[in-house]
DNA sequence: CGGAGTCTTGAGTATCTTCAATGAGCGTGG
DNA sequence: CCACGCTCATTGAAGATACTCAAGACTCCG
């Protein structure tokens, strides 16, 4: 019964994990499954695949960082979103037969599970369950970025800043000893810049103005929030599932 | 044969309209489908589903153009998609059972078909072409606000504007008597500039500042575009199927 | 200690915003 | 028919915001 609310729970946040997937295929599938997927490790700056290659299966992101970034005719980039444990990749061009959209690169050692095209389509079609959970991601994440179009269309960088942070702390926070909010930053600046479009310099004034004003404090890739109001005032969050 | 490579196009295109489905149905859905589906006339101004409403079915636009508007907490809005014929509208909050996250206001005067919530997730149970079109869609309207998204984090709005111009010289553009590209914009400034996450003001003189430089030619909601390269060479399209 | 990469700061400039005023277009009613 | 009010569009000016380039500081690592 409870095993039954958990395997519910997986579809509905949309949690496609190894495990999560074997849990709910039959004894056949699991075979088929198990001989496809295909662990690979990759450090920090390794590239998954690239915008505009042929996809040739899905990569389920088991442990680390990924960022999904496009570039532009002029080679200008953005960092569009961020992929963390449990989410898919590439699952876009599988479905659709396109030749990948974005650039998958790794911001933090990752490990990730590879299945190939075939294999997946052939237990894909196979598992409603896997379907419906698919269905679910891509909902996500077309939610996700529809969220943070509107961020950018409305809201100035200070704003979008601090519901970066306050994404972060989701994933990324704890309860500090002194009952602070610590937040371990897992990309460096120019990266966060990448991601809300602006340049490390201009991130830099802002986080700048934001510790003179007080209520948080940046050391590197610690930020320590004494004033938790600050991440929540602005928004909700706008990356990622939580 | 021919029927059959059209009827597949429609799955591959996305395109659902109220024909569309009832082709793919079989006798009794088709029985179903016909009694669930109500038309429904909305001028412009109406708003079809409010922001955090309940999603009581799915619309799908027959003629006209909805726009897709998200409020954050401080009131401002921002214009994320625009949906024209051939689109469906509210199929997030219905595949996933949440409240709309979005506003859906007509900006030209639309012809809807209304299925309410239960009916269709009883076709789509039934029907697989349509599980399919729906999922082709949110792959689509993914990609699309994924563009935008980028579009946003790396273009000025200079390029934004010509971009955006482009997207509406496929579906509301013609070649003129003199050779030259006249667009019908079937919007107004102020929802561009929501468009564009500006002002009316600043897209004004943009506006200026290009026909400055000719090559096109702005009088109210026509557009005569003389130098075609203008629209091409600032990316490709950022809107909508075709 | 040196060096590369990363982060911050400074100065000048370009872009965009805001508020307010003017102008163009349109339907209404005298 | 024209004056009136209305909405929409453009323009102006001042100020805020963010960009670029470049120099300096910090950190990690050899």
């Amino acid at each position: 019964m409870l095993k039954e609310i958990v395997k519910r729970d997986y579809a509905r946040s949309g949690l496609l994990t190894y495990k999560a997937i074997l849990e709910r295929l039959d004894k056949n599938d699991q075979k088929t499954f198990r001989e496809a997927a295909r662990t690979k490790l990759y450090s920090s700056g390794q590239v998954v695949f690239s915008q505009g290659q042929e996809c040739l299966g899905i990569y389920l992101v088991e442990s680390g960082l990924i960022g999904l970034r496009r570039f532009d005719e002029s080679g200008t980039s953005a960092l569009l979103r961020l992929t963390q444990n449990g989410e898919a990749l590439g699952y876009r061009s599988l479905i659709n037969g396109t030749s990948h959209k974005n650039t998958a690169e790794v911001l933090v050692e990752s490990k990730l599970y590879f299945i190939n095209k075939s294999a997946f389509q052939w237990l894909a079609q196979r598992n409603h369950w896997l379907r419906e959970c698919l269905l679910a991601i891509v909902l996500r994440d077309l939610d996700q970025s529809e969220t943070i179009c509107a961020g950018l269309l409305t809201s100035k960088l200070r704003s979008r800043f601090l519901r970066l942070m306050a994404t972060f702390s989701e994933s990324h926070g704890e309860l500090d000893e002194t009952a602070a909010f610590r937040i371990e930053l897992p990309i460096q600046r120019k990266d966060l810049a990448d991601l809300l479009g602006t340049s490390p310099a201009a991130l830099s004034r802002i986080i700048a103005g934001l510790q003179r004003e007080g209520g948080i404090r940046f050391m590197g890739r610690q930020v320590f929030v004494s004033d938790p109001y600050l991440l929540t005032s602005e928004a909700t969050s706008c990356l990622g599932p939580a």
